[in-house]
DNA sequence: TATGAATGAGTCTTCATTCAT
DNA sequence: GATGAATGAAGACTCATTCAT
């Protein structure tokens, strides 16, 4: 049916209204300083509108993470897929698509990595949503890790520590690129790829 | 006068009383969930009492990272001025400094190194006070890294390419752990002893 | 037309179902604390559907309440219709009759008799068909009495006080047994055999 | 201090208002259609102000039982202490007292005995003051009818399941006398009379 | 007939803050 | 210096109801 496609299409729509309003606002208030009334206001509808498409604000930062999530880990299997030479090359090209992706999607980089999460009590269902998807990129950057060691280029490490060692420091280029804007950078990809150097050097020398 | 010293003293510890109560509520609450009776309940005075001696609950954090920058200069001064052996080992525990300090201050480091600045209108004062004290403590790490340089363990680069990209992985995995308070790292004091290294060797070796 | 009919029965069974859903909630949550959305999901439509057969929340209540009056009237003359013996046996079935009735449809007689009637601006229709039903039922022990008295059972009283009088007592404990749950009352039955004994013993003796 | 106790005496004035506008709300509108909002306008503070006084809409309702329960146990204990001649005018006595209580405050009655308690999920503390209050009440008849066994004025009888049964029909016309207005009782004085003649002369043979 | 979407009004409650005392 | 009382504004969220479809 028409109208029925209609019908779902303008919802998507909304949806996405709601989700790039609440992002923004997030990014530029803070998750507590965003009201309901606020994301309302901001698409033009009434709060309880809201409700129809989300069941309350965690679910809005919730979705907001997935959707990060679901487009990294996109560009991520990408990379993986489709290298296949040296496994160090494969790291830093790992290493480099993560701090592109959050260079290039800095809202979504910033509410699911560095928007402190709300201080709920009961985190079992939603929170193990967000720490599987959030498994799933840093498994990227794991594999990428694994395969490193399995060709001998790493040795003598654990995998995890390895791993997690590695997205802090690509974490910590990307989170302050996005947030310092005033801080006298030296040229970006000369930073960037110094970074992914000294990353990929640290634990592989 | 014994009497106003003694009153003076006691207005002096009450004060103090206050940045400690709300310093640990703001970290394990976090700012926007903690109100000024929670501050209040905890040192055992009404609200009210509080606006003695801050204006607002912004005051309080202003003073807080004061205070927490005073902390982290002087600790870091003690690193810079005591240790005299090698070169690198005194970059490494200048990049641990860094990132103890803001495990143990996470509230501080959050609004300085990992809030967005608020799209307000006048952040002229405020935010190039921060701006002022941030740069201090990058500086901390920057000296370390010169030495390196002078000493000629750090060779064929640029001082601050380096230096930023070392921040960047202080920063990554302080932040990572101050804010993704869900994932399952591996134990701490490995992580951070394993970044610490991976960072020194990665622009050392 | 088979069409039609099916059409009207489906209807009506469409109309008792949120009656039925209606009434049990109201009775174990209380009539404010049910919301048209949770009738709705108890009978798994959409709350605007019961919106084509009831024009509001208290159109409902009103028609649980005729649905009360009708059922009791209908036990009352069974009772009255069938019984031939003494005239006082014929009170005591009842003044049972109305307790038990309350006891067996609890929320039949919540909804009539203990629910505070919605505070509405107009209640001409709506309380007038109230009143004409309570009196109804009141009616059925009025008869009894009558007879009682045109036996000689009751002597020297007046018809609508000593009626009142026992309504008032059997309504007492109905009441009371569907509200004060936690009471520690004495054995059910042991209570409404002596309840009513006390009754009509107590105008006749 | 003459200050303090003005203050006292202020606080206590204020927090009375507050119980009287709310039971008077309550009772004509139903606890669940009061707010908050309504019972701060009647008294003219605002809606916060309220909660100096009273932690919540509960507590509120709470305290009007509370009050209840506790003027109908001192107006029993001034029968019960002073009456001295026939334990069955005792009875009768305190049958009234109750039933007078209920008709003389029928807003405490109502809020106490036919206001439907708020669908509270944790009702241990509260529900089980409440019971302890409404015990000491009961009491009072029973206490009564014990008399009167001991008198040997009522015999071979049940001293619980007579006094339930009392209660019940004390309750009756109370409770039918304060919620159904419209209906045509006859005098009321007469109906009081009948009722706890009615209820004495049922119990006592 | 039934519904999904939408809303305006309203819920209880908490907040930072002020002020008379 | 400290407080108890008070408040206006705002918080997230729910409601009965309407209406286009």
């Amino acid at each position: 049916m028409g109208l029925a496609e209609r019908k779902e299409r303008e919802r998507k729509e909304l949806r996405q209204q709601i989700l790039d309003a609440a992002r923004e606002l997030f990014v530029h208030e803070g998750y507590e300083n965003v009201s309901m009334r606020k994301i309302a206001d901001k698409i033009e509808y009434s709060p309880a509108a809201i409700y129809t498409y989300f069941a309350n604000k965690d679910e809005i930062l919730d979705c907001l993470s997935e959707e990060t999530f679901f487009h990294l880990h996109k560009r991520q299997r990408a990379v993986h897929d489709n290298l296949e030479g040296d496994a160090l090359e494969h790291l830093k090209k790992g290493v480099e698509t993560y701090i592109r992706f959050g260079l290039e999607h800095p809202e979504h980089y910033f509410v699911t990595f560095l928007l402190k999460a709300p201080a709920t009590g009961d985190l079992t269902a939603g929170e193990s949503r967000m720490a599987k998807a959030g498994r799933q990129c840093f498994d990227g950057l794991r594999g990428c890790v694994r395969r490193c060691m399995e060709a001998g280029k790493i040795k003598n490490a654990d995998l995890d520590e390895t791993s997690q060692a590695i997205w802090a420091g690509a974490h910590g280029l990307t989170a302050l690129l996005i947030t310092q804007t005033c801080f006298p950078f030296v040229e970006r990809e000369r930073l960037i790829r110094r970074t992914v150097e000294m990353l990929v050097s640290g634990v592989s020398g």
